[in-house]
DNA sequence: TTATAATGTAAGTATGTACTTACGCCTCCG
DNA sequence: CGGAGGCGTAAGTACATACTTACATTATAA
């Protein structure tokens, strides 16, 4: 006779904006308050769908991790491995983050204290490097670089993590950015074009 | 008649232990409260040496950034810049960053929002990029991975944070990060043995 | 209709934090 | 020695924050 349950589909539909509030904002300036508004709820509405705020932080993370999985899965259904590689590193380079990924990993970074943040952000480094590393090793053709897959995968997360940070602080410019990603990171790959 | 004032070499003692605090807390953990205690200090007497929290931060990066410019520098006075560059990257690659420093920088990325601070570590950033420039260039012979020397040089940075970030994280031990460095960052610099 | 739980609104609590004030002792220099 | 400032100790303030409680309203299924 209640009304039904309708929690799990509401948690769908905040997650992404809270998602972009702690991009926004970082982890420990997105205050309840901060996120609650950002939802157009009360802080009360918030914890009635996650227990803490850490659970909110913890939700987005998983998240993000969906989106980008998902992208990549079907830029490599939908081509062949190397052109899906080419034009991942061509779109980090040009719209680097803007899904707001890597603030969050940054807040992460600093809440890396906890445990449970920890883990949640090495499991998705970790899934993240697999996954490239098979996109590498499915390339045909010689390796002519001979950087082996696992080391070059590491390497192309370095490039682009590292790319994040530096927009952040406005160190250098956008084609620097595409250039890093592109040339050396096509180098890595042992694309050569 | 009073007696004299020793506050320029108390904050020279000092700054280390704070940036030991900030390093192993994060900006947001080191609480007022914690650096004090870690100075063997009440917070009080740590207002009387700087005006705030975050001047005590900003002086943390900047010490920091001394000690390892000298270091770096020390190392090309003392052999041939190619092999100062091998040297360096090896050292990084041992001793991946006890000295904390990534850690403040993290502490300082989610800070980032304060103008002050993200001036500090873009500067921070872009002095390191200039001397590894120079390094790259005085490299003798020619230059046959072909990677211009700046892009190069933000590179090995890269592959240098990230490895920082690895080892926060516990994402990978300590055989790949050493060839992480050495390896990729080797070839990055044209170095190849 | 009606009981029931989901939802909305508002206020409150306990704690932590950056930063301050007050005060007394100690040390150096004239 | 004497006093002005350096130094140590302690308490306090104003505010922000994560999280809670209380209660009214609404929508549903029987």
């Amino acid at each position: 006779m209640p009304r039904p349950n309708r929690s799990e589909e509401r948690r769908a539909e905040l997650i992404p904006i809270l998602a972009r509030a702690f991009a926004d904002l970082g982890y420990a300036s997105a205050t309840t308050a901060a996120l609650a508004e950002a939802a157009g709820l009360r802080e009360n509405q918030l914890y009635r769908l996650w227990p803490s705020k850490k659970a909110m932080f913890l939700a987005t993370i998983e998240h993000l991790y969906d989106l980008q999985t998902r992208w990549w899965s079907q830029m490599l259904a939908e081509s062949d491995p190397a052109e899906a590689a080419r034009r991942i590193l061509e779109e980090e380079g040009r719209h680097r983050g803007e899904s707001g990924l890597h603030r969050i990993i940054f807040a992460g970074l600093s809440e890396a204290d906890d445990p449970e943040i920890r883990a949640a952000m090495a499991n998705f480094y970790q899934r993240f490097h697999k996954f490239i590393v098979t996109v590498l090793k499915r390339k045909p053709g010689p390796n002519d670089c001979a950087t082996p897959p696992p080391l070059a995968a590491w390497s192309l997360i370095a490039l682009g993590t590292f790319s994040n940070i530096a927009r952040e602080l406005d160190i250098f410019g956008i084609p620097t950015q595409r250039r890093l990603m592109s040339e050396v990171g096509a180098a890595l790959a042992g694309l050569d074009d």
